[in-house]
DNA sequence: TCGACTGAAAGTGTATACACTTTTGGCTTT
DNA sequence: AAAGCCAAAAGTGTATACACTTTCAGTCGA
């Protein structure tokens, strides 16, 4: 609706995202095609190729014959994604290292400046998007576009949880230790950076608490 | 068409990536959506969410108003990958000697036998898939599936690659590696299974030749 | 001969139609 | 009053229709 006509069906998908993530869209909601086509404005056919790809990447479940849901990840999968990003991640920062320039810090320095800034302002949603950012970030800056995407997809496939379950103090901790991750780097101290990194990922793991009930409200249209 | 009626995308889309990966498909094949409609006897509609399944495992790609092409991922993009497979499983092989059993060991000794056999009997399609599913084995057996299906993503998106470019002698060469590295494994020695692990993909990626010329046929109907 | 135009053929993108399944709400029966 | 049952409503799965774009062959003109 407020979006330009070019590739709907991706308009789509980026709106759900951000209604998932953002929680907007609650775990457990149910996703009506014919619900969703009417509010977009257009047809079932749009709506279906969005939720296919959204099913994709772990954002929704669809069962048979009775349609799609907001997923709501178990702890176990949640640890599961954690795993993967540490072994991922700890290399990646070692890595990183062998490679840095001073135009690289001056990107990482500049993005935990803002981190900073959200944590500050309060603003819940920029504050998780950013610190999830910076990791990817780090992939960018390194060059290698599938290292980028591959960890997008662990980070949005668990941006329900921390966003859920993340408190402010954590995020304030999170930006912190982005800091000492990018100092370390800056020293050109691969082993104490990986560390570092390590060390924040099970941090993060650790500060949730996966034993909150999830609501699961049914507000379809929480979506303008 | 042989094809049991349930699930009829899935189907598709197995048919499909087992024809590209065996290169009955060549990289950039023009995939008609009404000829693979008429050959699976079904409408377009399934085999338009069949393409888009496969375009987001990076197997084709999709040209707007054009159609879907099978991919030719480029020596840079299956770098990257390689990149990624390494920061990746070499944390895994040394999480993997962490918690491993004598139930695991024995897993992984009767696969490197099977990978043997399908060497020996010049199987190429058999052995590929083997020795991919070797580095896949390792991540279910440490009962990750996040991880395996990550890792599985990884390796079948330049799948086109090794099995184009990969000789039998690499192949042989890979198998025995396996074996080295299931060896330090069954030793605890995390440190020596990890570097082998690190020197068996620098080796894999080193074997792979990308200045070869990429035929494009287009004989569709390579699918009987 | 070669290149630019043109119209038909083929193909993709989206909407709609229809069959079949699940859900729902009320009615019957105990 | 609660449990079971049946029909209507809502919803999903697949096929088809149609508009628009690309491709291609044949023709015309230089």
């Amino acid at each position: 609706m407020t979006f330009m006509e070019t590739s709907s069906t991706h308009a789509i998908v980026s709106a759900l995202t951000k209604a998932i993530v953002e929680h907007r869209l609650m775990p457990g909601s149910k996703l009506a095609e014919q619900k969703l086509a009417t509010h977009f404005g257009v047809s079932r056919t749009l709506v279906r190729q969005a939720l296919f790809q959204l099913s994709q990447n772990r954002l929704i479940r669809m069962e048979p014959a009775r349609g799609a849901f907001v997923a709501a990840p178990s702890a176990d999968e949640a640890q599961q994604v954690f795993a993967v990003r540490r072994m991922l991640e700890v290399q990646m920062t070692r890595e990183f290292v062998r490679d840095i320039t001073p135009a690289k810090i001056r990107a990482l320095k500049a993005h935990t400046k803002q981190e900073k800034e959200a944590v500050a302002q309060e603003d819940v949603h920029g504050r998780t998007e950013l610190l999830g950012d910076f990791h990817v970030r780090i992939a960018e800056l390194m060059g290698n576009h599938v290292l980028a995407q591959s960890l997008g997809e662990l980070i949005s496939r668990c941006a329900l949880i921390t966003l859920m379950y993340q408190s402010r103090n954590a995020a304030q901790h999170s930006a912190h230790e982005h800091e000492a991750i990018v100092e370390a780097m800056a020293q050109k101290d691969a082993d104490l950076a990986a560390k570092l990194m390590e060390e924040h990922l099970i941090f993060v793991e650790s500060s949730l608490s996966f034993d909150k009930k999830v609501p699961t409200h049914d507000i379809s249209l929480a979506l303008s």
